[in-house]
Order: C-alpha cells, then structure tokens, then sequence
DNA sequence: GCAGGAACTGACCGATCGGTCAGGTAAGGT
DNA sequence: ACCTTACCTGACCGATCGGTCAGTTCCTGC
C-alpha cells in the first residue's frame, strides 16, 4: 500500500471540461466495486475491470497501485461514513430516541453504501491482510460492542449478527434470487427500519430494564 | 498438514463397493468445502485444497471430473436434505404447529450444514452457470414462496431475507469477527430458533401478533 | 506368477493472473 | 517552438490457474 498518484478531480476544478470528464478513477471504481459484489475480489481480474469501464488493464493499474489499492479507495468512503455514524452514537447518552435515530442513520447508510457493505460483510475472512479491510473488520467490532455492551448473551449477539447479515444480504445477494426491478428504496427503508428495531431494540433495552 | 490417507479407509476399500467411497474422496470433500466457505470458490485453487488434504493436485481430479463437479459433490447433501425438509413442510398442512416444527428442522439444517449453506447463500450469484447452483437457487426461490406465500409486501419477503442471510452470516462469517472458541451448538441452537421464530411467524400468521 | 483395476503422481499444456516498463499522445505553461 | 505533465496503452514478465496424460505403485482375483 502506499500513497495513489492522484485522479480525485485534478483537472475537474482546473477547467471547465469537468461535465464531459466524469472521471477515469471514479469510473473505475465504480466498475470495481460491481464487479467485487457481484463475483468476489478474488473472482474479479483487473482486465475485467478495465474492459467493462472501457480501459486497458495498464489504465486501471495506473490510477491505483495495485488491485489492494483499489480495493481499498473503494471501500474507504462506506468505512469512513460508518465509523462517523458509531461515533455520533457512542458520543451521545444512551435513551431509546438515540438508538432510534442511529438505526435510522444505520439504515440510511446500508441503502447508501450497500455494494461496498456487501463486500465488507461477506468477504472480510478472505480478505484478512489487506489494510481497508482490518480497519473495516475492527469498525464492524466496535459496532457490535457498542449495541451489544458487556453482558453479551448467546442470543444478544446473535441478534447483532442476524440484523447485520441479514440487512447486507436481502439488499444485495437476496434481490438476485427473485426478479428484481422491484423494491424500490421508498420501500426498503421503512420496512428495514423496522426489522431492525425489532432484532437490536431487545438488545438496548437489556441494558436499561432489569428483566422481563 | 499431516494426515495419513491410508489410516483413515482401512477397512473400506477391502469390500467391494458401489457406493460412495469414504476415504480420499471425503477427505477432499471436507477440505474443498472449509475453503470455498473460507476464501470462495474463484479464490480456493485446486492446488490449495489438495496440499491442505495431504494430495497432490492430480488426484483431486482424479476423484472429481473438475473444479465445477467437485463443488456440485460438496454442495449436494446439503441441497437434497434442505429440498426433503420443505417438501415435508409443504406436503402438510399449515399451522402454527407445523411451521414451528419447520423451523426447528431447518435450524437443525443450518447447524448442520452451515458451510454448505454459506457458500449457497454468499456465492450463488457469481457462480449461476453450475448446476448444483442453480438447482439450489431454484430450491431457495421455492423455500421463500412456501413461507411468504402469494401476498408478499417487502416486508414480508425482507423477513424471509433477512433471517436466511443473517442465519448463515452469523453461524459462519459472524463467528470469525469475535473470539470464537465459544458458541457452542447447544447454545445457539435455542438462540436461531427464537430469532427465526420472531422473523417469520409474522410471516405466516400475519392476524396473530400486531405489534406496537 | 500374473493380469487388471484403482489410487495416485509428476510433467506438461494453454490461458490468464497481477504487475512492470517504455513509449505514445494531447494539453498547457513558458 | 519546447518542455512538462497527465493519461493511456501494448508488450512483456514470472507465477499460477484448471485440466490432460502417461506412467508408477499397490492390491486383489485367478
């Protein structure tokens, strides 16, 4: 790993040729990231990359210094949104209106994010030396902790795992299973907001209400 | 590794046998199996998965025709128990007796099978040109139709997401985050049936519980 | 002893992998 | 005009991929 040359909108701001010019590393890592979710960063070649953006593999190879790196510059904004959302969460006192509003931005942030969340979930094992994904494997704990807390049951836990895989699995692998060009996000935002409500609500209020 | 090949089928290869032979076969089975759950199917070359049972490359394909087919043996207990227990589910008729009983049987399904399951459930859009993928692709479309139903709003076939793709994260992927070593079966097995049981019973007997 | 089959392997094949390198092209500043 | 810089590419590299094939070893039935 190591700093990338530059391709962020350097001539974007320079001139006025930015509406033509989307940008090739932006393009490219569009393509990336399809292709990571679709088929796996193992299954995906560079060449594949370049072609379905309309490059050569060198082009790919010459906005990022390797298939690491752009794996890693792919993944980095969905990391950094979260790591802000856990961190507005953990700062704030813990009541039922502010786990509701993380679930909300939570929510908010996989609709956003759900390619890269995708990956991170279910290609972090096989991705373990990579930097980006110890960062993400690390923010994923935290995450866990933080709704969790100390007294973590069997089930508690659980609940955790199930809304976490669960939520990245139906907004991605599960909508391939039936025919999609349905599901509109107006729709999936509330009924997941209420799924999770339900699957992590029991762990919070575990914290604050002696038993049932 | 280590591993004897000969210690393991002593007694089996002196009878004569049409049937499956355990010994070199299973061996491979079992090791193909942990690294396609591990690190993908595209990313477990057939090298890795001989060294890893004491073999060498040639003779995996000398006890599989290829790559593909390897899989489809890995894969297809797996399929066939999962197509019995809903074709048990099915044939009866619906209540909330049967379906809890369905529950339980597919918990029992999850723990036993749950690499299978996770390769399924993670892997089966990137590798739709096998048939063994297809044909469970096909069985889970059936499986999603049996517990949904005709009337599926979003959040009904979110449920059905939901607790297939958080079930087998959390058996597999989840564990790897945390300290493992704990999580013994007997555990989680009460832990999925309650969490199953509160995503699809809604499902089913949608007059029964209005929540909130 | 010997024939024959099952189990297993090394050598080898064409294709493709991630990655390097030299060079080509167009734009801009001077 | 000249040089620099950004962008992009084809040719090439060693390694590894899935798969084929000829051959060796060992066991069993005759």
């Amino acid at each position: 790993m190591q700093i990338e040359p530059e391709d962020l909108v350097p001539a974007a701001a320079a001139t006025a040729t930015a509406t033509v010019r989307p940008g090739a590393g932006a393009e490219l890592r569009v393509m990336a990231l399809q292709q990571f979710a679709a088929v796996g960063f193992a299954g995906t070649s560079l060449q594949q990359i370049a072609a379905s953006a309309g490059y050569s593999k060198s082009s790919v190879l010459y906005h990022f210094a390797s298939k690491d790196a752009l794996l890693g510059e792919v993944l980095t904004p969905a990391i950094e949104r979260l790591e802000a959302i856990l961190g507005g969460f953990t700062s704030t006192s813990e009541n039922a209106a502010s786990r509701h509003r993380f679930i909300e931005d939570f929510v908010d942030f996989l609709l956003q994010y759900r390619l890269e969340v995708h990956v991170l979930i279910n290609q972090a094992q096989s991705l373990k030396g990579i930097a980006v994904i110890d960062r993400a494997r690390a923010l994923i704990v935290r995450l866990g902790d933080a709704l969790c807390q100390e007294h973590a049951t069997t089930i508690d836990r659980m609940r955790f795992g199930v809304a976490l895989g669960g939520a990245a699995y139906s907004l991605v692998a599960g909508l391939t299973f039936f025919d999609e060009d349905i599901t509109p996000t107006d729709d999936l935002r509330p009924a997941l907001i209420t799924l999770l409500s339900e699957l992590l609500a029991p762990v919070a209020v575990r914290t604050t209400q002696p038993r049932k």
